[in-house]
Formats: C-alpha cells, sequence, structure tokens
DNA sequence: CATGTTCGCGAGTGC
DNA sequence: GCACTCGCGAACAT
C-alpha cells in the first residue's frame, strides 16, 4: 500500500538515470529473434553456444580450460617480467606465458602498436596485468568475515551512541559519521579497521588559523548558550580540544567497560581518536578509532582550499560546488608538543580540519562521468590501482622498519592527485590496470624523490613533512625496482 | 557471466 | 526528533 508510494516517490527523484533498467538495456543490445530465442535456453543450460561464434573462436584452444589464473605467479618467470610491456600472452586463451608451450603455432613475435589495434590490447594481458589481477583477488574482504566484523561494530557503535545521547549533556546531540577505508569499499585483506566519527553539530565558530601550513585552527564560540560552553576558555571563547576530547575519553570509557572484548588504547598525544581493539571477532583484532568531531554547518571558508581540491576537470565544477557548500568538520588533533604556544594558544587546543567525508563521497562517485563503473556502462580501474598501492606501501612497511612514517593516506593523497592530471574515464579503463597503477607508482615516486606531497585539500600542507628526505628517497627507489622487475614483492 | 547475498545508506514514514 | 522500513548500489560468492 504505501510501498508502491515510496516507490514511486524514490523513481521519480533519480531524474538523471536512464529510464531503462539495466536488463532492458543488456538486452536492448541483444542480436535479433535467433538471440533472442536462444538467450531463453540459455536459461536453462548454457551449454550451446557455439554458431555464430564459432568464427571468432577460431583462434581459442578448445574449450577444455577454462580461465585459470592460479597457476600464474609461481610460473612467472622473473625475466619475463622485466619487459611487461611487450610481452604478449594472449592471457585469455592461454594462461601459460612461457614461449616454450606448443598448443598453438605461436603467433608472430610482433610488438603491440599501442593505438592502432585497442581491440586486440584489451585482448592482450602482460604478465603485469594477470599478477596484478590475481593480487587483488587476494586482497578481497570475505564476506563472512565482514559480516562478522560489522555485527561487532555495529554494536559496538549504537551502544556508545546511546550511551551519549541518554547520559551526557554536551555530547547528545551527537551523530556519526562512518569514514576512512572500510566505508569506502577500499579496505583491504581483512575487516579490522573502521573509523567512525561522532559529530556535534555547531553553527556559527570563528576560527583562527594556527601556524601557517593552513590545516590546523583554533576555534571561537559566538557568544550565547551551549552546551560546549564548560569547554571555552574565559579570555577568548576558543574551545579546549583537549578539554573535549578529554570528557569524550572519558565517556566512551564508562560505556566501553561494560563490553566483553573491548579495550581502549592508551591516550596518544595529538591524535583525535579514542582507540577501541576488539578482539575474539575473527583471526585478527578489530580496531575502531571513534573520532571526535565538531560539524560546522557553514560553507567552507574559502581560504580552506586556496589552489586545492582541484577537481574541476575531473569531477566538475558542480560537483565541486556541491562539496563546499555542505559542512566541514574539526577534529581535536595537533601536531608537535602540547604545550607549544602560538599566539596565546596552546597547541593540544587547536583543531584541524577534516574532509574525511568528501573524500568518502569522490571515492564512491569517482567518475568524470556519472555513469562510471554502473552496470553495462565503462568500467575504471581507479580503485583497483589505489588498493594495489596501499597493498604494495603496506608490504614495504613490512619488510623495512625505517618506512614506518609512511601511512596509507599518502596513498590515497597521491592517488587524488593523479585522478586529477588523469581525469578521463577512458584513462583508466579497467582493461588497463596494469598501465594505470605504473602510471600511479611513478606519480608516488616523484612525490617521494621531491619530499613534497601537498595535502589534497589544503596543499600548504605538505604530508611528506614528517618521514626524512633520506627515507623518503629511499622509498621511491625501493617502489622503481618493484615497478621495474614486475613486483616480486606480490609473489609472497 | 548471471544470479543470489549481505552490508551500507539515503529517503520516507509513522510514532 | 527518533527509529524503523524499503529499495538500491557495491562487492563478494556461487
Amino acid at each position: 500500500m504505501t510501498g508502491r508510494g515510496r516507490l514511486h516517490k524514490a523513481r521519480s527523484l533519480d531524474v538523471c538515470k536512464p529510464v531503462e533498467t539495466k536488463r532492458a538495456s543488456r538486452r536492448g543490445s541483444g542480436k535479433g529473434d535467433m538471440e533472442e530465442k536462444k538467450s531463453q535456453v540459455l536459461k536453462d543450460e548454457n551449454k550451446p553456444k557455439q554458431r555464430e561464434k564459432k568464427d571468432i573462436d577460431e583462434e581459442k584452444p578448445a574449450g577444455s580450460v577454462k580461465r585459470e589464473t592460479c597457476a600464474l605467479p609461481e610460473t612467472v618467470p622473473v625475466e619475463a617480467c622485466a619487459t611487461p610491456k611487450t610481452a604478449t600472452c594472449d592471457g585469455k586463451s592461454k594462461k601459460l606465458p612461457k614461449e616454450t608451450s606448443n598448443c598453438k603455432e605461436q603467433k608472430p613475435p610482433r610488438t603491440l602498436r599501442q593505438d592502432s589495434v585497442t581491440r586486440l590490447i584489451s585482448k592482450e594481458k602482460s604478465v603485469d596485468e594477470v599478477l596484478l589481477r590475481k593480487t587483488l583477488e587476494k586482497l578481497k574482504i570475505k564476506k563472512v568475515q565482514r559480516s562478522e566484523a560489522a555485527s561487532s561494530i555495529n554494536g559496538i557503535i549504537k551502544n556508545i551512541m546511546d550511551h551519549l545521547k541518554k547520559n551526557t549533556q554536551c555530547f547528545k546531540d551527537i551523530s556519526k559519521l562512518p569514514t576512512g577505508s572500510y566505508y569506502e569499499n577500499l579496505k583491504i585483506s581483512n575487516p579490522d579497521e573502521f573509523d567512525v566519527m561522532m559529530t556535534i553539530p555547531l553553527d556559527r565558530v570563528d576560527l583562527q588559523p594556527f601556524g601557517d601550513d593552513g590545516a590546523f585552527y583554533s576555534v571561537a564560540l559566538k557568544r550565547g548558550e551551549s552546551s560546549l560552553k564548560r569547554f571555552m576558555q574565559e579570555e577568548d571563547n576558543t574551545l579546549s580540544a583537549y578539554g573535549m576530547l578529554k570528557e569524550f575519553r572519558e565517556e566512551v570509557k564508562k560505556c566501553v567497560k561494560m563490553m566483553k572484548d573491548v579495550e581502549m588504547e592508551k591516550k596518544k598525544i595529538g591524535c583525535p581518536a579514542v582507540t577501541l581493539t576488539i578482539k575474539g571477532v575473527g583471526p585478527v583484532p578489530i580496531s575502531l578509532d571513534v573520532v571526535l568531531g565538531i560539524e560546522v554547518r557553514t560553507s567552507w571558508p574559502a581560504e580552506f582550499t586556496k589552489d586545492g581540491f582541484q577537481i574541476d576537470d575531473w569531477l566538475g565544477k558542480k560537483v565541486k560546488q556541491q562539496h563546499m557548500r555542505k559542512p566541514y568538520y574539526l577534529v581535536p588533533k595537533h601536531e608537535g608538543r602540547a604545550m607549544a604556544e602560538r599566539d596565546g594558544v596552546l597547541a593540544k587546543d587547536v583543531w584541524r580540519i577534516s574532509f574525511s567525508h568528501v573524500e568518502k563521497e569522490i571515492v564512491k562517485n569517482h567518475g568524470s562521468e556519472k555513469t562510471c563503473c554502473e552496470d553495462g556502462k565503462i568500467r575504471c580501474c581507479r580503485k583497483g590501482c589505489l588498493k594495489l598501492l596501499k597493498h604494495m606501501l603496506g608490504l614495504l612497511k613490512e619488510e623495512d622498519s625505517s618506512f614506518a612514517k609512511f601511512c596509507s593516506y599518502h596513498a590515497k593523497t597521491t592517488f587524488f592527485h593523479t585522478c586529477c592530471s588523469r581525469n578521463k574515464d577512458s584513462d583508466w579503463e579497467a582493461s588497463r590496470l596494469s598501465h594505470c597503477f605504473l602510471m600511479l607508482l611513478e606519480d608516488f615516486e616523484g612525490h617521494l624523490r621531491d619530499s613534497k606531497l601537498p595535502n589534497f585539500f589544503i596543499p600548504t600542507q605538505n604530508l611528506l613533512s614528517g618521514p626524512s628526505n633520506r627515507s623518503c628517497t629511499s622509498l621511491a627507489r625501493r617502489i622503481k625496482e618493484e615497478r621495474e622487475s614486475g613486483f616480486p614483492i606480490f609473489l609472497k
């Protein structure tokens, strides 16, 4: 009854989408009556499909071999990887890259002309390509694991929210904003890290830059009643990040104390998160970052992203404006020593702008065309590339502790920059995974060599100011090695 | 590869 | 305001 009405409304909102359903459009590309009949048959059994395909299939080996990619990594000779671009094993039909394989007469050893026959290229699978796909496969999160982790985490979040709403004054208006890689579908390997911002709405604040990198501010409330009054310092009305986070922490602690298998980690200086560790779910402990945040319900001040966030050519001017009209968030985070002082403000009381919500939004909506990655439309490999980069960085960190200061946010930021310079969906076509990944790596190496990686939103902030130049160049060199030798690191 | 599942999420609704 | 349901998309699974 009401269900109908709802459906209607939902549909009518959807103005930009094509009217036809996916199924319809898929069928729309059907060949003819014959085909249509066939497709009915196919539903029952999908064996008989020779007829017209025949000519095309000519060069394929007998159907016996399906695409089993599994044997590959072991069989890939390292030398073969050294010439990734020209190594042309036609991945689809035979999965063995050995040149000795005799199953067919071998192809003429032609070098690929890049642009001439794009058809061919998409058929070709370089050695890299296969390894990368295999690696991505491994990085997938298992359904059961995800399910267990999600229900555990969701329960905890709900508990905390309920507690804050019922038992506190200052945090009673809180809402949750899930962010970070899990919620962006970029998490790899295990669902073992969750980030949830708990946001308090606030209108009308007065920001004063703290330091000169443009990311940190002191926050003064306008006069008037506020449940946050007790966190305000008398003299200047600034809101104490430290005081508020402390209180927040204590409340979360009260509530978490009752939970089995959940522990709270020690406070980390300057860190806006209350980190909870959940054991007993899945093979590894899960860490849940609960981040206190202030939601400021006004458009971003223009100076925030002056010269930054340049997505005009990638996602479009309109999208950019939409984002800038949305609220922004502040989290209790500072750099350096807590008691460092500037203009009468202590570092421990400053806030950093957070753009997690925008990051999430653009990761989910990452195409220059709105339809990118939708069914039946161009699929891209952007996310795949980023996952691979994150994975590689993780592995390199494991093997060399001097890379400890590099983090996945460096990967993500690099990725955003690369998306801006290669901004068309066709630059990222799914079939060109290895090509795209190589580009991304080269970009990353570039940033590392310069020791410069501007925050995507606040370009005055250099995210590589932490790590030493030495470790930057060393990481760059290491990545280059991997890139040029066909990613042996992924074989382990 | 088509089809089925589950989770995340926004919109809508009813209390 | 809030909690709940619904329908859809993304990603995993078969």
